[in-house]
DNA sequence: CGTGCTATTGAGAAAAATCAAACGTGGTGG
DNA sequence: CCACCACGTTTGATTTTTCTCAATAGCACG
């Protein structure tokens, strides 16, 4: 399981004119497994949007009125401590539904790390279509599942793991997020920062960027251009990641 | 969201005699929103069994073909990595559910802290039984929500705190663990070991082991026997959970 | 009454954090 | 269009936290 998607999304056969939640016209969000009369019927519960890069999608404490689902672009959902420190929760993708939990209001910051497009939906009126729609309430049930096995992996490389292997971790985690949806783009664009990055390991900026460095001069990994990642060798990634080898 | 605990469950009026999936009597778990007739039909799918301290409930790689609810007992559930580390992901009380997860085979071990008493039931049936109520599976749906919040919340106190504000967290989610179910014990059982504190916190047991001393030294707490908490002062573990404070 | 865990305590080592400085670079505005 | 500025990144030196190794003590259980 990778903690850097949630979702695990299957190819559908049909291609739909772009219905609604989650589906970036591939089908493969929350409306994955409805049928036809179903997505018009969602279609008119949603509201599509876009919004530009670093831009927030809503704010820690903010009342969790909404759902969001991705239709392009990435999110970075973070929480932030009272002494100022950081703690990326996850970053999500295409298809993944953020915004919908267990509490009345959002338990992080949600931020778009590039330019996205989002349907949106009221909590109460999705509440209401899972009612009517099982498979759809099935569907939320699976991702969900995806997500909590996704964050405990994330815990065991957080939890008990080197910054290398944190590091590795990461790097095989976005690329697997990406051949998840589909053909893996080469370079891999990799919108998050060192201090992102950091965040989200448990590690401080200066630590990641050593850690990077160091990846780079034994070339297992090239950064082509700004935000730009290729994976150079996976096996070896692998190894350092599982702690088999600890190198450096 | 206390990451010890991931159910929220609320008390129920009438007390039926103890029907079925996760309901210790008390009818806390999976089944609490079902009504007579959905109880009958689950007890005839579901096998209750009782297991000994320190026994596995199953093994991480197993086959995950059965799902349990926890009726009596504290489980641990960890992750063995390759070189001999673990990872505590988390504690299961009674009402709540394990074993139901995203992949085929169980992503971690699941060992008895106590004496335990179970109900059994094949994920296949469970699945139908999910079909067939859609309540119990909105049910399951919340709980994982629940349960997703709490690994997440955990994930930021493994990430970002401190070895102190660590330890101030788990004791604190310990109680409120047991405020979630009812009366508070006092003092708390506390079945886990130094090891198993830190393999959950992302710490070594010697750190656990100092930090309990320096905490009984200050008076926040005190343990009147093995493996007995008693929480002095909520207050000063709060802030030191929190950050607000950096005592020591 | 041993004996095998679990816990405590100490000393030293190591990993990562912190503090600090300089460098690129992309974006903005003159 | 170019210069400048803010921000992200890199790199180095030093400090701190926590880990590791080690030895002892306390208990529960057989």
């Amino acid at each position: 399981m990778n903690p850097l998607d949630a979702t695990r999304t299957a190819a559908r056969d049909a291609t739909r004119p772009d219905p609604c939640i989650g589906c970036g016209g591939r089908l493969t969000g929350l409306c994955q497994p409805l049928d036809a009369a179903a997505l018009d019927d969602i279609s008119s519960e949603s509201e599509r949007f876009a919004q530009p890069a670093r831009s927030l999608l809503f704010r820690e404490g903010d009342q969790a009125s909404r759902a969001f689902s991705i239709g392009a672009g990435i999110v970075k959902l973070s929480r932030l401590l009272a002494d100022g420190k950081q703690q990326v929760v996850g970053f999500r993708f295409p298809g993944d539904i953020v915004g919908y939990g267990a509490s009345a209001a959002y338990p992080y910051d949600a931020e778009l790390l590039t330019a996205g497009s989002f349907c949106k939906i009221e909590r109460r009126r999705l509440d209401a279509l899972l009612r009517r729609y099982p498979v759809m309430e099935r569907r939320l049930l699976d991702m969900c599942l995806a997500e909590l096995a996704a964050t405990q992996e994330q815990l065991v490389t957080v939890g008990r793991r080197s910054a290398e292997a944190r590091v590795a971790s990461f790097l095989l985690g976005l690329e697997e997020a990406y051949r998840r949806r589909g053909a893996v783009p080469d370079p891999l664009p990799m919108p998050m920062t060192r201090s992102d990055i950091g965040d989200f390991l448990g590690l401080t900026l200066e630590t990641v960027s050593r850690t990077f460095t160091a990846f780079k001069k034994a070339k297992w990994i090239e950064e082509p251009a700004h935000q730009k990642l290729r994976v150079l060798d996976r096996e070896t990634l692998g190894d350092l990641a599982e702690g088999i080898v600890q190198d450096l």
